[in-house]
DNA sequence: CCGCTATAGTTGCTGAAGCAGCCGTTGGCC
DNA sequence: GGCCAACGGCTGCTTCAGCAACTATAGCGG
């Protein structure tokens, strides 16, 4: 076996983005942990509370995190058992129902985002000098731009917030 | 709820670093689907080829992957029903036992490395130049090394090689 | 107005992974 | 030599996600 393949600089590249993203989501599990949330669950509060009226559509909602329509479904029914969410039909569309953030969903999310802010600074952001951070970021856009739209995967946009109006609004 | 929190630096950054990592495990993830491997599969054999004698112990494989030892065993279960694995008895202790690749496994990653790679260059290493490239990286590796060592997930370590020599070699 | 097709969401089934508990083996200790 | 704590690996149980099938609604064409 040609045993130098896996010294390839392409492999460590690979290693490494690998290995930050796994560590960093490690650091974010544990504290999302804390507070009760999964990071699927975290990430369906903040898509939601990020758009008007804190509501999206079960199947934007699909589209905006890394969970096909079942998945969705599934972790909606949850967090609506935990109080953190609920369904709202839509007046227009009688197919269509409205994942809608509670007060208590709100609440929960203000206990977790400053910890989750203080974590990637302390292990992301606060490692770097602010040039170098820059460059890392340029690097990482560059990337993302590449492989990003329509991925297989979910896309984690982090600005999809016209997404729900350009839909059927209701 | 206080809407700008969301377009805070630290959380965009944290965007893109998992967009690109997504972006990119989708793409892997699909080349490794025609070749009939999983991404676990394919770590699997990576890690156990690239080790002395193309084995490692149940519970070394364990510790160099995202596994679980009872992941483990599930995994080399699948990977020994295929043929590209197989289990050797350790004859200095009884209970261990290595996972070896077989030919066929050794076979199948010489299948699967060449697109691997290019894909890796293709959307990642090859869309920065040299520079820019080395100042992502560099970054990474910060925050690898800040994040990295022993932590929850998998820790994926690109050159443990002398792992599998430092412990009870049989 | 009727029927046909597309779409939204839910549900049964399957596969994968972790945890906890189990058994067999080992190696130190008396 | 026998005993016992530690360890390696495997299995039962649970959880969770995706796929595919299903129901209900919407919207278009004849």
């Amino acid at each position: 076996m040609n045993q130098n393949v896996f010294d390839d600089p392409r492999i460590t590249a690979v290693g490494l983005l690998v290995e930050a993203y796994a560590g960093l989501s490690a650091r974010f599990a544990a504290q999302f942990d804390e507070h009760g949330l999964s990071p699927v669950e975290f990430e369906v509060l903040t898509r939601l509370a990020r758009s008007p009226g804190n509501q999206l559509r079960m199947t934007d909602l699909a589209a905006q995190t890394s969970l096909s329509t079942s998945g969705v479904t599934r972790v909606v029914d949850r967090m609506e058992r935990d109080g953190l969410l609920t369904r709202r039909a839509c007046p227009s569309d009688r197919r269509s129902s409205y994942a809608v953030v509670t007060a208590s969903g709100l609440k929960r999310l203000d206990e977790v985002l400053p910890g989750h802010l203080r974590i990637i600074e302390e292990w992301f952001t606060g490692q770097l000098e602010p040039e170098a951070l820059k460059a890392l970021l340029d690097g990482l856009r560059r990337v993302r731009d590449a492989v990003h739209p329509g991925a297989t995967a979910g896309s984690t946009d982090p600005l999809p917030t016209e997404h729900a109006a350009s839909g059927s609004r209701c």
